[in-house]
RNA sequence: GCGCGGUUAGCUCAGUUGGUAGAGCAUCUCAUUGACGUUGAGAGGGUCACAGGUUCGAAUCCUGUAUCGCGCACCA
């Protein structure tokens, strides 16, 4: 027996080893995986594209949870005989990054505005490969199986050629616009933003009802009024049905009188406080489509920065936060304040990253025409070609694809991917490289989701590259919470660009939250560190801790002494192995089993059958559990324990017949062997150390055969 | 407002097609120089949120209620 096995089994000496051993192998790479493994399957491929993780920061506890689920995934299809490939890579992450650059500079006294967009890229540049190194260090230590020789950012010249070259295909096709649209303006960040990247938040109004001429207009943005000279009410409204459409009458409004026109729109909601609305098209959606069913003008109140423009006369330049209090008292001295309720909820958008309130404005921007793209998605999903797990989650999708808004993918920010278009004399094309003399950039860049959402047809280099083979992939493991901003894309420009879905399997996991199932936050101070973890108790615990019980799409605290307690048994495992190599070190593992030891091999197997098809179905956390058991409440607590005097002492030597003891040994090396491949994909570091010191190993437990 | 989940032992959660409730941790008792104290044996602890229904049989399927959570949302 091996003397490591006399000290309990320690991580730390161990795992930086086995990994080194693991990466000059080349098994991470399918093409140098040995026929005879391939052979179980004739080659076929399995592929899992990792999301790349943001290269802005250290890995948290999500990070390890993902990485460890398609870790168990990649290497159980390795065994099986797939040329599983699971292809890493990094997501340069433009507006997420940007704002924790921003936040780095706020620190310094510093400010992107002013500084040269040049020199700015270089430094987020250069601050984001630093993460990227670090974090793909953190990506390694959690035991990830997968092929750095194929590893992608989402910058690199050839990823950007061909993101760029879709917005192109896109333009062609129609189906991508530049037009003057309302837009999510964070006032913070000086970028517009998508709809998915503004939150919904329900907050207290104030709700004002003034006089406006004959009417009573209500309100809970009195400081966008100034230029309202539109009253609108519902044609079918009997109260107001001496006004006619077109009307104009004076009123006293907030810097004197004023000429209103009267508009009729069904938009008017008749049950909503008077039914009667003045309107403020630039700064408000529902505003802006009735401006544009009547051709009514438009004009700007609020500037970029969130400050009233001198159409607010005495008020330009105030702050729109500070605005409205002063305008409701300017309103109220003229008597127009008919009531305020204080009473009302409305729901306000807000900025996902910085919580600042955002601002709707118009502006020219890229869109993409989402309507005929999210019906191509939403019929894949009915024809069964995606599977989501867990399965509600296809309800979830499809109410969100069924009513989806065009998507704006413009950012004012510099981190990110150039838009391919060009413009002069007012007309507009959609290029690579620059289409002529006298045609300028558009200097925006491309929401970060406009790359990564072609991220698995990118990493395979469809259709032409040398991995074209592995797309379609065949699964997609990543966390909830990026179903709109992430999958649904990916599915989108798969069908777009590739007329087939990325893949036919989406699995779903939840948030890794703290031991009282708190969301981790940093304002919080619960925020666990997973490396901080595997240091302590190992990285196979922390994987055991994060996959037991973890049920696709629920939440998951993770509890420290959860991964104490399969530290534990990482050590039982080794003392197991102890054990049998101490006693059976000697055992022929092809010697005839008595019938008592064949029913015994048997019931292993039949845990062996459930593990599998459980795995197969991705449930992993059912093939964990069961193994978990298996090993230690029967094999140790009771067949090894059984053994003893059947293996005898020096005490007290055998009394059982000498095939009874041959048939013995058979099983328990058996059986020990068959439960270090079982085990391999959850525990990868401590299997593959204990494997070393079988003296039947010949080839790593990385590529050993999957039991059957 | 629309949509989706959860509600099971003190805590965190499993329970894969309906067949008399499970795990880990915690608690209590006992054992032990044994492969392993990072141990072993055992115990206590749940009318499976509530009310109806379907069924020979429901934690599981259906309906409703309560409650917690999440997602989406252009009623000023």
């Amino acid at each position: 027996m091996d003397s490591k096995f006399l000290k309990p089994y320690d991580p730390a000496s161990t795992e930086g080893r086995i990994y080194e051993a693991w990466e000059k192998s080349g098994y991470f790479n399918p093409d140098n995986l040995p026929a005879d493994l391939l052979a179980q399957t004739e080659g076929k491929t399995f592929t899992i594209v990792m999301p790349p993780p943001n290269a802005n920061g250290n890995l948290h506890a999500g990070h390890a949870l993902f990485v460890t689920l398609q870790d168990i995934i990649t290497r159980f299809k390795r065994m099986r005989g797939y040329r599983a490939l699971w292809i890493p890579g990094a997501d340069h992450a433009g507006f997420e990054t940007q704002v924790v650059y921003e936040k780095q500079l706020e620190k310094e006294g510093r400010s992107r505005f002013g500084m040269d967009p040049k020199a700015l890229y270089e430094e987020i540049l250069a601050f984001t490969l630093a993460n990227k190194a670090n974090m793909v260090g953190q990506i390694r230590a959690l035991g990830a199986s997968c092929d750095w020789s194929r590893e992608k950012f989402t910058l690199d010249p050839d990823l950007v050629k061909k993101t760029q070259e879709t917005f192109v295909k896109m333009f062609g096709d129609g189906l991508v616009y530049r037009g003057a649209r309302t837009v999510n303006w964070c006032p913070k960040h000086q970028t517009s933003l998508s709809d998915v990247e503004t939150e919904s938040v329900e907050e207290s109004t104030p709700f004002y009802t003034f006089k406006y001429g004959p009417f009573e207009i209500g309100t809970v943005r009195p400081e966008t009024k100034f230029g309202d000279k539109y009253v609108v009410m519902h044609p079918d409204d009997k109260r107001y049905s001496k006004w006619k459409h077109g009307d104009t009458l004076e009123v006293e409004w907030i810097n004197g009188p004023i000429t209103a026109t009267v508009i009729k729109d069904n938009a008017a909601d008749m049950e909503f406080g008077t039914g009667v609305m003045t309107i403020t098209p630039w700064h408000s959606q529902i505003d802006f489509e009735i401006a544009k069913r009547h051709s009514l003008p438009m004009e700007q109140i609020i500037d970029w920065r969130g400050k009233l423009l001198p159409i607010a006369q005495e008020f330009a330049g105030v702050s729109i936060k500070d605005a409205r209090a002063k305008i409701v008292e300017k309103l109220a001295a003229k008597g127009l304040l008919v009531k305020t309720d204080e009473t009302y909820k409305n729901v306000v958008k807000k900025c996902y990253k910085c919580s600042a309130m955002i601002e709707p404005q118009v502006k020219d921007q890229w869109f993409v025409k989402m309507a005929p793209l999210a019906s191509m998605a939403v019929t894949a999903v009915n024809k069964g070609d995606v599977r989501f797990i867990p399965e509600y989650e296809e309800k979830i999708f499809r109410h969100w694809m069924e009513d989806t808004h065009d998507w704006n993918i413009s950012r004012q920010i510099v981190w990110g991917i150039p838009i391919p278009a060009w413009h002069k004399d007012g007309e507009w094309k959609a290029s690579v490289e620059r289409p002529g003399e006298g045609w300028t950039q558009d200097g925006d860049t491309f929401d970060t989701w406009f790359s990564s959402g072609q991220w698995p047809l990118l990493v395979t280099g469809y259709p032409n590259g040398k991995d074209a083979g592995y797309y379609p992939t065949d699964l997609m493991e990543t966390g909830r919470d990026i179903l709109f901003f992430w999958v649904a894309r990916m599915i989108i420009f798969g069908l777009y660009l590739a007329d087939s879905v990325p893949f036919p399997t989406v699995y779903l996991h939840g948030l890794v939250n703290d031991a009282n199932g708190k969301k981790m936050s940093k304002s919080k101070g619960n925020v666990i560190n997973p490396l901080t973890l595997t240091d302590m108790y190992g990285t196979d615990a922390l994987r055991m801790a994060l996959v037991v019980g973890n049920t696709p799409g629920t939440d998951l605290a993770l509890r420290e002494d959860k991964v104490k307690g399969y530290k534990h048994f990482a050590n039982k495992l080794w003392n197991i192995a102890r054990f049998v190599l101490e006693n059976v070190g000697d055992a022929d593992v092809n010697g005839t089993l008595t019938e008592a030891d064949a029913k015994l091999e048997k019931e292993l197997a039949d845990v062996v059958a459930s593990a599998t098809a459980n795995i197969e179905g991705y449930r992993v956390y059912l093939a964990a559990e069961s193994i978990y058991h298996y090993v230690w409440d029967r094999f140790a607590a009771e067949i090894l324990e059984e053994s003893k005097p059947i293996l005898g002492t020096h005490d007290a030597p055998s009394s059982f017949p000498a095939d009874v003891v041959a048939s013995r040994k058979s099983l328990l090396m058996r059986n020990l062997t068959t439960c270090l491949k079982l085990l391999h994909p959850f525990m990868p570091f401590v299997t593959e150390e204990i494997w070393a010191s079988l003296s039947s190993s010949k080839n790593p437990l990385i590529i050993e055969k999957w039991p059957t």
